[in-house]
DNA sequence: CCACAAACTTGCGTGCACGCATAGATTCGC
DNA sequence: GCGAATCTATGCGTGCACGCAAGTTTGTGG
């Protein structure tokens, strides 16, 4: 094989494509408004078709939130393997996942406010939190060596710990919602790493009674 | 007022309609399998407007799988306030929710089948799983006392364990999908009480944990 | 009993997601 | 290199979800 998974034309193109239509998404959101972007403008920005957009995204909000979120669910099973093995798994999982969500390339700004003021943007940008749970669900199966229910189980406790977090932290002011009006406070709630920690503290102990290095 | 929550006409009449809309749907789809009803038959069946369908249910899906889920999923909160205050919370929380998905209307046969082989419908009714989380962190949050994440964080947690539990019992044998072809084999795993017990043992510590009545 | 308010139904229009088939690009094997 | 296998882009058609603005039914107060 020339090139299969990484430097072949055919991948690097997907990239740009995907790239592309994400920055453009994006771009226009915050120019016209969420509510005012039409799939078929963010797919003629990029220079291709409709239907193409839907190859890439399956949803109108995927490419907004996708410049966003910068795929940091996926990087937490790396993270997570690279953790000392001796190394309590609670400690290890918690460890993991606030890495990737700590500061670089979260929204701040008219970026956050654009995500947590719409509806739409918000679930989907919540949503991408669960793409944690298997690459941790097989961490934490590798780790423990257990085949059963338990590392989907744990996986999926921890995944939602820290969906709850996130909804906590790019929660709105309850009242106003779409249209750029003025000022909305939003994220009154704290650093999304502390949130983090606090949620995921929660579920820690369940962890701890899995962990087959401290029983 | 002379009505407006139970007994009242409007009010009926509303009921009535969910009833026959989802009926429709249901023996739509086990008389000419899932893919080929359209949102407009189970309308016509159900004798109002497809505008009106979307009223009542935001997907396709919905109304097949409400008359299957049978809002099991909203009882568990009155479930888990008539335990008695004196138990420990994690036997507590178990307890409540095993006994909402424990035999009556369980879907078997036919239905099973129709549900387990249909990957929208199988996505719904995972999905309905989801309703407990709220009344279980409204339950937990006054057991505990507690006014912070935890109370939302260990629903959470419980909530996606019997999710786990749920996709597990329901899951197909892989292969096989969709087309209402002959023998697939499906729920393997076990009975989903016994399955929604292992997986809440997984998380019981950390319900433990935030126990007061047991530190 | 009647008029007004509140809630529900319906048709219409729009945007969206996606299966399918075809044409075009890239990669593979030799 | 070259042809075949594989993957990607696109157009088309269908079904679906939902906002909106009447029109209709039900509930409330006098």
């Amino acid at each position: 094989m020339t090139a299969n998974d990484n430097g072949g034309l055919r991948e690097r193109k997907k990239a740009a494509t995907r790239e592309a239509l994400s920055a453009a998404a994006l771009r226009l959101a915050l120019e016209h408004g969420p509510q005012n972007v039409r799939v078929d403008d963010i797919a003629e920005a990029a220079g291709v078709s409709p239907r193409t957009y839907n190859n890439y995204f399956s949803s109108r909000e995927a490419a907004i939130v996708a410049a966003v979120a910068a795929e940091r669910a996926l990087r937490v099973g790396a993270a997570l393997r690279e953790r000392p093995a001796d190394e309590p798994l609670a400690e290890a999982v918690i460890e993991a996942v606030v890495s990737q969500y700590d500061e670089p390339g979260l929204p701040a700004g008219e970026l956050l406010k654009l995500v947590a003021s719409t509806a739409g943007l918000r679930t989907e940008f919540v949503g991408t939190v669960a793409a944690i749970e298997q690459p941790i669900a097989n961490a934490i199966a590798t780790r423990t060596g257990d085949e059963g229910l338990a590392p989907k189980v744990l996986a999926a406790a921890v995944s939602a710990a820290a969906r709850v977090a996130v909804e906590n932290w790019i929660r709105p002011a309850e009242d106003d919602e779409e249209q750029a009006g003025g000022s909305l406070l939003v994220v009154p709630s704290g650093s999304l790493p502390d949130l983090l920690r606090k949620a995921l503290a929660s579920v820690a102990p369940a962890l701890e009674a899995a962990d087959p290095a401290a029983p």
